[in-house]
DNA sequence: TAAAAATACTCCATAGGTATTTTAT
DNA sequence: ATAAAATACCTATGGAGTATTTTTA
């Protein structure tokens, strides 16, 4: 199942085109984040990245993803925040 | 942190307004359900759901994630299904 | 040869299930 | 009395880290 964290990480990785940047802009090590990016691929059954140990870029299925992500994260955050902010003692029903 | 798989419980409940109903849809038991939200609510720091054995209810922060949160999921759901159909060998740099 | 991603490995946290209890009508 | 959510408990999965290897420019 695709999960926010793996979206996270693979939003950083296509900003910096940097595993090991990315990673610690995230927080995570450099390993972790290649796994969220590698279990990422893997359930979308795309490749999303061309890595060598020289350069890092996306394929067309990553800039699909890296153009359409930011903006649906920042719905899902606007989302979570207003919630976040939200009165909880309510009994609509 | 909060996840998609506690976020998509949570949809379910929402509409549902039963943790056992929506449990079977989801495809989790009703405790691990249960456990979805209470960890929701946990991270989000409010509660959503109001629950008796015989009512469940929305509060008003719930209400909120219920109104908002379909659109947020819809985007992203649209974004990962164009990732997964689109090409994958180019080299995008 | 050096910078960077992948792999191997280990460990621990936690996600999920089943069984049970609690609760409110 | 009963339907339904919460809790307790256990297990197994997998998520994260460190150390290392592989790769290519």
């Amino acid at each position: 199942m695709v999960e926010l964290r793996d979206l996270r990480s693979f939003q950083a990785v296509a900003t910096d085109l940097h595993f090991g940047r990315a990673a610690e802009r995230v927080g995570v090590s450099q390993p972790t984040l290649s796994r969220h990016i590698r279990r990422l691929e893997d359930e979308l059954g795309v490749v999303l990245l061309h890595r060598t140990s020289r350069r890092v870029g996306l394929t067309d299925a990553g800039r699909s993803l890296a153009t359409t992500l930011p903006a649906a994260l920042r719905q899902l955050d606007r989302a979570l925040a207003e919630a976040r902010s939200g009165e909880s003692g309510g009994w609509e029903v």
